[in-house]
DNA sequence: CGACACCTTGAAGAGGTTCAAGAAATGTGG
DNA sequence: CCACATTTCTTGAACCTCTTCAAGGTGTCG
């Protein structure tokens, strides 16, 4: 066993709980180890794939934060997800064999290349890793049925609420504070997520900051209310 | 071989092509045709499943026309997407073993019970049936691409357009008419799911039958100028 | 044939966008 | 390390699209 192999390691990954499948036994976690075929580091600004790019493999993000976007020809522009450490990206490449979006990094990142003819082939042979497979791509299933509630329903005030709740959430289950948060992206990006102008995303933050529900530094978030902010979500002016 | 076992063979169903995986050697063909444990009559209106209920299987609609919606406790409502002939759902179950949204006929169906654990199992010993699962919920995660794109940056005219070139277009990959449709669904709904009023999507029914686009007759749609729907789309005001 | 669900249309109003200008932060090169 | 260019963010005012409220019409099914 060589220093790159251990560095490579899922099982002495601290973020096996994120992005592995739980109480495997030991011979399956050695398999899994093969999983990963290599790290890369991706700079702010650099993209992680393209829109047209060959798929083969998903990846999943060590350090670092990722937005997932898809542009058409026309110059539409839609932000359709930000990743996390511990989150995978790249499902969205195995229906045609190539990805129909761009992930790009919006920080300094480091993420694991998971060939998927390797995923398939260990599926196959580890039962826990096929229904984990299964139930990453349900989730993100799941998710979008989220945003898209939150597209079709919500006002800017709630998209932008149920924006900020669900991204302390994330980062809370990786050790973070539940009411600290920076954002890692632009408001013009947060925009195009919550199907807002950039400068409506900025209005709102204004608002909600007035109301003393949140504090707004720049990029810096600081939820002063968060009962507020549920409230804001979860109760739209009842009929 | 009764005559029980010929009517619920996948390898006699007409929809093959549409919800099973090409080039299967006969062997794995007999084998995937166990995948269906029984077919169930769903009338018009009745759930498939909801909210809440215990996730077992994926289901292949047969007949009919479904539609697939979440309602949360706070009364929003959002039609996440509209299943037809050929079309699997029920995968949103797979991530917490409880379906999260609700799939309910749209007209009387006939669909395909497939118990998930058989399709684990299955996926495990037939390489392309694997491979099959994982086009399908990628498939699904990049037409909800789709849905944010269009949720996110168009306005209401690109919207009913592009959900009526959607519809057709799968419409016709069924062998119906690439011009005429019926819709299965009311205003209401298609305003849930494009994220409009039922007004508005009254309204620019109106407005595409006036500009000659379309000829509205109740829920009979025929398109008359099908490039002009496609401008309509793909040619937001060009900066 | 009558009741009910569904659809259409009008008018007023609200929420978000657009355009514009300036302020704050960030990055770059000398 | 500072000055300058660039990017990002904030805020205001006018405008526009879609919503809301309301009323009447059309179709369907028991």
């Amino acid at each position: 066993m060589n220093i790159e192999a251990i560095k490579i390691a899922c099982s002495n990954c601290n973020l096996r709980e994120l992005c592995m499948p739980m109480g495997l036994s030991n011979d399956d976690i050695e398999r899994i180890d093969e999983l990963v075929a290599s790290r890369r580091r991706i700079k702010r600004g650099e993209y992680l794939y393209q829109n047209g790019d060959a798929f083969s493999s998903l990846y999943a993000i060590r350090t670092g934060f990722f937005k997932t976007c898809i542009t058409t020809e026309d110059g539409r522009d839609q932000v359709t997800g930000f990743q996390m450490a511990g989150e995978i990206t790249g499902l969205d490449g195995i229906v045609s064999d190539f990805h129909s979006c761009d992930s790009v990094a919006l920080e300094d990142a480091e993420i694991c290349v998971m060939p998927f003819d390797k995923i398939e082939y260990l599926s196959r042979e580890v039962k826990a890793l096929q229904h984990h497979v299964h139930r990453i791509m349900s989730k993100e299933i799941v998710r979008e049925h989220g945003v898209m509630l939150l597209l079709g329903s919500m006002r800017a005030e709630e998209r932008l609420a149920a924006f900020l709740l669900n991204l302390v959430k994330r980062l809370h289950a990786r050790g973070f504070s539940r009411t600290e948060l920076v954002l890692r992206m632009t408001r013009e990006e947060i925009g195009s997520y919550l199907g807002l102008k950039l400068e409506t995303v900025s209005r709102t933050f204004s608002k909600l900051s007035d109301d003393g529900v949140i504090a707004v530094k720049q990029r810096n978030i600081h939820i002063l209310d968060p009962d507020a902010l549920n409230l804001i979500v979860n109760s739209q002016t009842c009929a």
